[in-house]
DNA sequence: CACCTTTCTTAAACTAGTTTATTTTTTAGG
DNA sequence: CCTAAAAAATAAACTAGTTTAAGAAAGGTG
């Protein structure tokens, strides 16, 4: 038990803000108030597409598939959310605009909370937490650079092996069907990889 | 000439500014301190790769290329910066690793730079910039989920439509052929949808 | 304004990944 | 521990986009 501790989940935020913000005492208090505790059960959804989403998720506990549906009913898989990830429709938040994503939960989750209002008056009222998501933002976009590189300019196999070795800890949590749907192949065509790589070594 | 004018560029990069915080007159004096001017002539290259990304840009006139090459050789193009437009290459900038881009003028152009020292210097002496760039890399971020979704969802047909449409500015200043890279396909195929297209209409 | 280079178009053969369908394996939960 | 349902594997026919090549149109520089 730290000094000031606010036991689970209230510590695991801030040990992920305290990565690149320090807080003081009274601050963590406040911040902490702005978060509500929220759960859901396996293949339970967290947010479905169509209205405005209401909040932004922390998670604290389980597995989060964030993804979305093509015309033709294909699903595209953004990104899975586990322990100490940040997650929403950064967009449909933003912007108030209607979303169109799904979240999905594949294991039993917990997570945290905020509004659009709440997150506001956050900001306004501990301005430090501007630096904080400015340096979360800037890593994402640099993650999501990366990422929109690899699919225009490596094969599905790469992108396969580059997934394995980045995301151990959440490759063998996901079926290969979602798998499929991250990558951007069908579960058809990443069976057809798998047992080619399997017969190469 | 407004109260405090800086001239061009300046003014151009503080309006830009000014679009999410204020500045009071010597916070902008001291801003525009850590910005150095820079130019480039038509097909002359404004950063190679391999090297660590020194600065971070923004355009105050022309048209830059932000593009990287495969392992074969193909050209993939991650933005066309034109006038008002900041870019760089974030993940070399924010990681000091060596960088994947090239940038090279498509015009004459014009722009505004920044090194890493400076820029970390700028936000601890004026940190409301904190806000200012926490917003503008979300902004980027909803921008590159967008486009990702698109390149996996959506053919090169309807991606050409998409593109044409959100930035008719940028659409007649280029050639095909970097359209095509931007867009991730050959230039023959974008010739085939275009004739396509012309024939439907 | 004329040449030379670059860009754009057209078309045919080709390939990475999809679609559809059937069978086998794994998994959750009563 | 069993069983229904979901997931994974295999295979063949199919499609979106590539590759190669060769000719037509633009465009910048002497």
């Amino acid at each position: 038990m730290e000094a000031h501790s606010q036991g689970y989940p209230y510590d695991m935020i801030l040990n992920n803000i305290a990565r690149f913000v320090d807080l003081a005492d009274e601050e963590k208090d406040l911040f902490v108030s702005f978060w509500k505790k929220g759960s859901a059960k396996r293949k339970e959804y967290v947010l479905e597409p169509g209205g405005i989403t209401k909040y932004e998720y922390f998670v604290t506990k389980g597995c989060l598939k964030v993804y979305s549906l093509d015309p033709s009913g294909g699903e595209h898989v953004n990104m899975f959310a586990i322990e100490d990830y940040w997650t929403g429709d950064l967009a449909s938040f933003t912007l108030q605009q209607p979303s169109t994503y799904f979240i999905k939960a594949l294991e039993d989750s917990e997570f945290l909370t905020i509004t659009k209002d709440n997150f506001e008056r956050m900001l306004r009222e501990i301005p430090k937490l501007e630096r904080f998501y400015r340096i979360l933002y800037r890593n994402s976009l640099v993650n999501y650079i990366k990422r929109t590189n690899e699919g225009i300019s490596l094969t599905a196999e790469e992108r396969y092996e580059i997934f394995l070795s980045t995301y151990p800890q959440i490759a063998n949590r996901i079926t290969q069907k979602d798998l499929a749907a991250y990558l951007g192949i069908t579960p058809e065509f990443l069976s057809m990889i798998r047992s080619k790589i399997t017969k190469r070594s």
